[in-house]
DNA sequence: GTCTATAGGAAGATAGAC
DNA sequence: GTCTATCTTCCTATAGAC
């Protein structure tokens, strides 16, 4: 039950960011009362947001790690992160909650410090993909940031435009970094 | 007068977003009551995120396209481009208007349409920049694209880990992008 | 132009019935 | 667990004096 409000506070929180989203908007969108929401989030909205950050982080964990650790080819195993990635991502439809979330005065939240990990995990997943291809780990490591800077950018400029075309021909350029020379 | 207060609520509508940022802050940063700004602003906030963005469009187009306009060497040129730009996000320290300013609700907003305009016009300075360099029209249209999106992801990474080097790295990308085949 | 004072509403959060 | 009712605080915005 908790987990399926959380599954729609991701979607909002996405949409709208921190200070964006409303407990009034939040009450619409899982078809509470303002009121219930504090049997699940005692804290209130700072515990919602956190809780939604650290799904989104579980989330890394367990789809992303878990492909990083099959033993496919490097090839099919990057296959598989692009479509996990643009599934998460809807195309560029769905913004990037680090972005949203990070904006704002919610430096004081510690909600902050899961967003650096969240970016670090990810910027490991990169990582470890391009090592795969064989490159060095200094290497391996510049293309990750360079990666995940373009996905970021991208979705921006997708969610700005409304064309999530710029989403899929950034994911290209992505992939053609992480595996070429 | 007005202009100077425009400059100080850049900085803070940067920091905080629309959402984010509450009149008082706003009066607080400009030492203006609240109440004066609405003499400069008689239509409140929504108008002073207006003008934040007519004034960050005028930057580029007197900044940035005077200088495509000029007659320097393209690589001179690109050298002037990333100096402004870097300046202009004190080297990954300020946040991306474009991005911060079109979270929440703002699509309602018609600085969503400015927004737009902002984006393209960048755009537009990397794809002449990269046509400068020999490029067909359109791989410098790819390469704007992805050379804007770079710029845009860097500095939320820039953000989150509060670490200006990847700023820095991911510009030295986008030079190599715009310039090379 | 800038201020104090304040309206009017929405925000996040709590109390307590059921 | 979910609700109605309510609290307090903060928000944007306005009125009107100086």
């Amino acid at each position: 039950m908790k987990n399926q409000i959380i599954q729609k506070l991701i979607n909002e929180f996405r949409k709208f960011g921190y200070e964006g989203l409303s407990l009034r908007q939040i009450s619409e969108a899982t078809g509470l009362g303002k009121a219930s929401l504090y049997h699940y989030f005692p804290s209130g909205k700072k515990e919602m947001a956190l809780e939604v950050m650290k799904a989104a982080s579980e989330w890394i964990k367990n789809d992303l790690d878990s492909l990083m650790d099959s033993d496919l080819l490097p090839e099919k195993k990057l296959e598989k992160l692009v479509n996990i990635l643009s599934e998460f991502y809807q195309n560029g439809k769905n913004a990037c909650l680090l972005d949203v979330m990070t904006i704002d005065n919610c430096s004081n939240n510690n909600f902050f410090i899961e967003s650096k990990n969240i970016l670090l995990n990810l910027t490991n997943i990169f990582y470890k993909m391009s090592k795969e291809f064989g490159h060095s780990e200094e290497n391996a490591a510049r293309k990750a940031q360079t990666a995940l800077s373009l996905l970021q950018g991208a979705l921006i400029q997708s969610r700005i435009l409304e064309d999530n075309n710029i989403f899929a021909q950034q994911f290209l350029v992505i992939q053609s970094i992480l595996q070429n020379k």
